[in-house]
DNA sequence: CATGAATGAGCGTTCATTCAT
DNA sequence: CATGAATGAACGCTCATTCAT
């Protein structure tokens, strides 16, 4: 794991460091693109001298690294919380996807810059990121494939399926200027559920909605 | 409409010239990003000198523009002719997702450009794209309210669904790298329709699919 | 051979500009060193913008490369030449003494630079240097070698002895400040080549003095 | 004398701290050059922390003339003492050489700093360090002034033979990588004084190698 | 119309030096 | 006395844009 290094000793203020520096980086790669920002104005925005980001950063690219790093950690962190709160594979399924959708309406900014600047990273630092990425698929992945062996779902290809879900989610930010005028995020989240479960659910899946808590209100909300 | 100005008369050397910025500007922005990008390296690939490139053009964003808008005159040229191919709605929806697909297929490079490097135009250039963006998908909105009209697909919200359709169909250039690896494009394509399929028909659809010609073999593949 | 690559097609543009370049960066490394010198102070001097050096250079170790290149070129050009014009071996060791020692009175500055800043070349560089220098030496060492063939030097190390004379050639420049106060370049010239003829030569060397037009000035200079 | 001013009283700490700086920096100024080090590299490798440098030094200019002083002080130590060891004028002479080349031996990388680098001294520093060089040659000229008074030499120039024995001393570390390939300090050494003593000596001269220890030895491996 | 040399603003990065603790 | 985080000026280099020919 290319973690960036430092000349600087006390961890807690790289941490503190870094955290300065993700979130002006955040902020300013999403309103004006990583190549159109300046190092001196993350480093202004971050709060310090243009020279002090070098102790905490080597390049560049690492802050980059950083950011799009940091947004696919807190994905990471908070789908696999919110598993936990549901019992019924279907419901485990649908709690992700929503989940997911959550985090992305927190981070739109970041996460169109995922999208915008990965080619900007070196071929090493972009495989760890679609490593990273993969890591939070196989959260989705694990929810789809239950619910294929139980029958609940057809027998569609997991990690396409997965990507599918992903990719509906991300649409949230990728179309946020249109969708935003036209309905809630949960009216969306609940529009994509729709969509899977329909697409998915085998008969057995249907009939096992009674015992499912959050899956079942997508289609009673539907009439 | 903000189209670029130049100080050259001759219409159809303008027309010429410009293409082959487009075309030289468009492999290179594919290949090493916008910013990555010479105005040097693209007149030199366009077969002139370095100066030239300043009659027909303005600025370097005005060549990402003429670049972004050309890919989707692409799509805004192919889908309606594909539409002319069958006759029953669900078909013509069907053939608007497969046809998007393929155009997709064939500007991957392209489609990928354009969501990486919209945020380096001006905000006027972009609302501009994004309205050309808009017209692409009304060709695939109107399908859908058709279908919906005839009482073949739920009652799902027309512009929400196009958007879906339109996202899952860039998800193979976005995701290309991966997907690549584990189907075709037939394959691929085949997949999201009976996503769609499953999730919006109704049964009065599901009855109709008789009298379709393309859209029966998508159930027919399955089993 | 290293030579620097350019983005320039016209080869009498380059070779002006080079010379500007190498004229000028001469000066300023002569001067402030070779650290102490900014490209931008370089152009300048050269007459042009600071971008310009870019399109006949591509970094700034190529400037100090072409710079010493120039100083040793210079060498190699002017020492062949003066040994045209005497007859005798031990004549032509004399000449070529003493054309190198007017070579380094003409180049003080440059030949201090040599001493100073090969340091900072990279190890290529300064292989491809070394070599230069290797040539000029050459000359040098051809005239110890026919004169020790000959019977008139004594049997000494051909190179280590030509190591000798270049040395104390170089001191012209090295030690300048001080010497220039005591004695004209001629009297240094004179001194040197008295020291080593004293050196070096066998009986059959001095009696062949007879024979020599420049050598045997040397001694009745002393008297 | 400029000696290097600081706030610090403790005289004894002074001296300690100033000698672990100078130790660092020669090491570390030979390795890299002046140029390509940096005050933090000094002060770790000094073994303290990198803002303590400047309670003991008020530039990165203090630091390296302290070490061009320095190594020339090890000069003006080692000299002397050697030339008690021997009795005879022209034996003097002998070991002043020998040893002089001795030191330059001990000290390849220092003697080759002070060649690059004394063009990055303040003019006024420049000149302190020449003068302390002229202390040096003095020990050599000495030596030689003796020799020509007492009829053992010829009545050339002290200053400048002087300024020629230094050179070809000098010589062995500025052409070190080669002539180490060649012959040993020794070997070196002897052909030095060869050179010397051929060029130099008077029929007295010789006639007086027989009541030398050291000079003749010289004369007697050169057959 | 076309060429390509020239311009100069701007960026990423380094590092001598300062200063709060 | 000592630490090491912080500052900010400066440098090498790039490239969109201009302009003389």
């Amino acid at each position: 794991m290319s973690v960036v290094m430092t000349s600087i000793e006390d961890q807690e203020l790289i941490q503190k460091r870094r955290e300065q520096i993700v979130k002006a980086a955040t902020e300013l790669f999403g309103s004006k693109s990583y190549n159109g920002t300046t190092m001196k104005e993350i480093s202004k925005r971050a709060g310090f001298s243009s020279g002090l980001i070098y102790f905490y950063v080597k390049t560049k690219e690492d802050v980059l690294f950083l950011v799009l790093k940091n947004i696919i950690d807190g994905y990471n962190k908070e789908v696999p919380n919110a598993l936990l709160t549901v019992e019924h594979d279907i419901d485990k399924f649908c709690v992700a996807v929503k989940t997911y959708c959550d985090v992305v309406d927190k981070n739109i900014q970041a996460t169109l810059l995922a999208y915008r600047s990965t080619k900007d990273l070196s071929p090493e630092r972009r495989a760890e990121i679609m490593e990273l990425e993969h890591e939070t698929n196989s959260l989705v992945a694990g929810c789809v494939e239950n619910c294929i062996e139980k029958g609940f779902f057809r027998g569609v290809d997991i990690s396409l399926t997965t990507y599918q879900v992903v990719m509906l989610a991300h649409e949230w930010a990728l179309k946020s200027w249109h969708l935003r005028k036209k309905m809630s995020l949960a009216e969306y989240t609940e529009n994509i559920l729709s969509l899977f479960l329909h697409g998915l659910l085998t008969d057995a899946g249907r009939a096992a909605l009674n015992n499912t808590t959050f899956a079942k209100t997508i289609f009673e909300n539907e009439k």
